[in-house]
DNA sequence: TTCTGCACTTGATCTAAATCAATCTAATTC
DNA sequence: GAATTAGATTGATTTAGATCAAGTGCAGAA
């Protein structure tokens, strides 16, 4: 369930085969955000390994998943055989610091009506089956707590904004299934909260 | 003024020789956060640089200073030439990542009040003086606006905060040098807000 | 000097989201 | 099957912080 905590000793360089697992930190308070997720081809722990810290945050596995461990030795061994994979490391976490500036930035600007439709539309890539005519159907691999842990609000609240989703017939849920009938309707959400 | 804008193109990488340099982030409504600070020694630009990208943030000089610009052919042969380098900026990213992270994590958990504290404890360890008895003299190198973009809320919500610091005889501000007589007083600001 | 503009402060009000407290539901175990 | 449990929804209320609108004070320009 838990292949990490924060806090924890870093050995080494964790590898999704696959499944899913969240990164999750906690506050002093224990309230909880997920950072982002992981999926099979990621990495983790990299970080903290290169930095030589202990883990700074927790990994969870969110369905089951196959993990493989590279040793501190290999990863070491690796690095000095091939300069580029480092590069890719470097280029790795340079995408994943964007993310979270870009999450800085939406959890301080946007209402979660904007963010919770922003979340819609990053998971729709991965887990969204897109009909020939423009209506989408998504099969989120999350909980509503955890979705609401993503986007930093509690779970009621979202509860409140996937009712309010709803009645805007911008999208129905039913369970873990999505169906928005048009794509259009979720951007404009993103869009109108910016334009004022 | 301004170094370099979100959305100009990345030719290369930028180095601060001296200064003190922000780094905002723009969102789709015009509202603004101060992602972080660069100071001399700090390369800016380096992660669209080298995921290709655009600039995908602004940096401007906050105080005089002087930057100077490594144009990509020179940045590329000295990464091809000293793979050392290339680790060396992957621990600078893994360091940026942390504390985007930690800063989510701030934004959506604690109140302003502690993020404030906070701010002025990180603040502290470069613009500080401490003296003998444990009492802190800080000149800050921000106005009211940035600080206020540094933790994400408006410059009237900061100075109530300001205010309730100077009712409650934690910090004393005059223009932009605070005192502050104990700084437990401030860490104490932030487990404060943790345990509930 | 006086004007102009800008950063900051202050007060009054509003609102989005949190909190508190019940339910309701669905899955799991006995 | 019934019983337990955890997740999800719903409603009522509170509150932190935003917004709106005036002021204040200061620095630079005419």
């Amino acid at each position: 369930d838990v292949i990490f905590h924060e806090g924890d000793e870093c050995h080494g360089i964790h590898c999704i085969e696959s499944g899913l697992v969240g990164i999750r930190k906690l506050d002093a308070g224990g309230k909880e955000v997920l950072l982002r997720l992981s999926h099979p081809g990621d990495t983790m722990g990299y970080r903290s390994f290169l930095a030589g810290n202990d883990h700074n945050n927790s990994a969870e596995a969110l369905e089951q998943s196959v993990i493989c461990i590279v040793s501190g030795a290999t990863v070491r061994s690796l690095l000095n055989k091939n300069p580029t994979l480092g590069l890719r490391f470097l280029k790795h976490a340079a995408r994943d610091l964007d993310d979270a500036e870009e999450k800085v930035l939406q959890s301080t600007t946007l209402p979660v009506r904007a963010r919770f439709a922003h979340l819609l539309l990053v998971l729709k890539d991965r887990y969204g089956v897109t009909g020939e005519d423009g209506a989408l159907v998504l099969e989120l691999p999350l909980s509503r707590q955890d979705m609401a842990a993503m986007i930093g609000i509690r779970p009621e609240t979202l509860s409140r904004i996937i009712r309010s989703f709803e009645e805007d017939d911008i999208a129905h849920f039913s369970g873990r299934r999505v169906h928005v009938a048009r794509i259009e309707d979720l951007i404009r959400e993103l869009e109108y909260s910016a334009e004022l």
